[in-house]
DNA sequence: AGTTGCACCTGGCTGC
DNA sequence: TGCAGCCAGGTGCAAC
């Protein structure tokens, strides 16, 4: 999916079409992406204000004026397009009247604002879901509940870190990817933070906590790295690979700037070392990283 | 408790 | 040109 960096990016990318706009209509082409859309789906959501767009971890959060939050996550293939108003009259999108008004197969759902923007979801793949639940109840439900911290929040820094991982025998890429510890982070950004620390995604996550649970040098470090990875990321709007694309169908930049991700075979890029990016796989999913630099 | 493997889907790319 | 096989940013569950 779309990582954290880039569900933020969609995140703002959505703001100005669905911050105090009122859904008009709400187009629902099939009962099911994932899961199953919650009853009468499309209804519920028409009349209703967002009043807020938000993000947790890879998690969209609409803020309705009644009291529920629309609850959106982009599994892997998962993009919105965002549809200004004067295309919409022009009848590029969302001709409600015909059976496939200039949607293309996997344009899923179609939101109407009144105030002219027509967002379209579209999920190739369709790992990607949204369900409706109260804000009051948003932690409780389970999406939420155990969910690990934010990582540009200002929780994260070492000790954290060596709290999470302490004892642990699973690997830090394994760790890193567990939503339960820290929540965001994907398969890429992970393999770009670790070789960012110079740490090994093989290494067991336990050693970055001394046998007390204080955090080593590596364990601050890593924090660091983390948060400055997404930031960057953030920054260049998100990265794209094959199906992923900004909410205004432009594409990312950051990319080009994977240091390990993809590049396997790639001389590694820390200065001063003289390795190669090599791919291995972890629980069944690839890991790109430097044996030279990383330890 | 910790893995791993598989499942959910479709499509793009590679190599024969 | 066709086709089989592999791969893909996520997550959850069953099984060892």
């Amino acid at each position: 999916m779309p990582e954290l960096p880039e569900v933020e990016t969609v995140r703002r990318g959505l703001e100005p079409a669905l911050v105090g706009a009122r859904f008009e209509e709400v187009l629902q082409r099939r009962g099911d992406l994932r899961f199953p859309f919650p009853e009468r789906f499309a209804a519920r959501l028409r009349g209703r204000t967002v009043e807020a767009l938000g993000r947790r971890a890879k998690y969209l959060l609409a803020d309705l004026s009644d009291g529920e939050v629309l609850v959106m996550h982009l599994g892997m293939t998962g993009r919105f397009t965002v549809t200004p108003p004067d295309a919409a009259t022009a009848g590029m999108v969302g001709d409600f009247h015909h059976e496939t008004g200039g949607l293309a197969v996997h344009d899923h759902v179609v939101f109407k604002l009144s105030n002219g923007f027509i967002v379209t979801y579209n999920d190739v793949r369709r790992f990607g879901f949204m369900t409706l639940t109260s804000r009051a109840a948003l932690h409780e439900h389970p999406l939420f509940r155990g969910m690990g911290i934010e990582p540009l929040g200002n929780e994260l820094d070492g000790a954290l870190l060596a709290r999470l991982f302490k004892g642990k025998k699973t690997p830090l890429k394994a760790a890193l990817l567990d939503q339960r510890l820290v929540a965001g982070l994907g398969n890429i950004y992970v393999c770009e933070a670790l070789h960012r620390a110079r740490l090994s995604p093989l290494r067991l996550a336990g050693t970055l906590a001394t046998p007390k649970g204080r955090p080593t040098k590596s364990a601050g470090l890593l924090a660091d790295v983390i948060r400055e990875t997404l930031e960057e990321a953030v920054e260049a709007g998100g990265s794209t690979l094959r199906d992923y694309a900004h909410t205004d169908g432009g594409l990312g930049y950051f990319q080009h700037r994977f240091r390990v991700y993809d590049r396997e075979g790639e001389p590694c890029p820390t200065p001063g070392c003289d390795g190669t990016v090599q791919r291995v796989v972890q629980s069944g999913r690839s890991t790109f990283y430097c044996a030279t630099c990383q330890r």
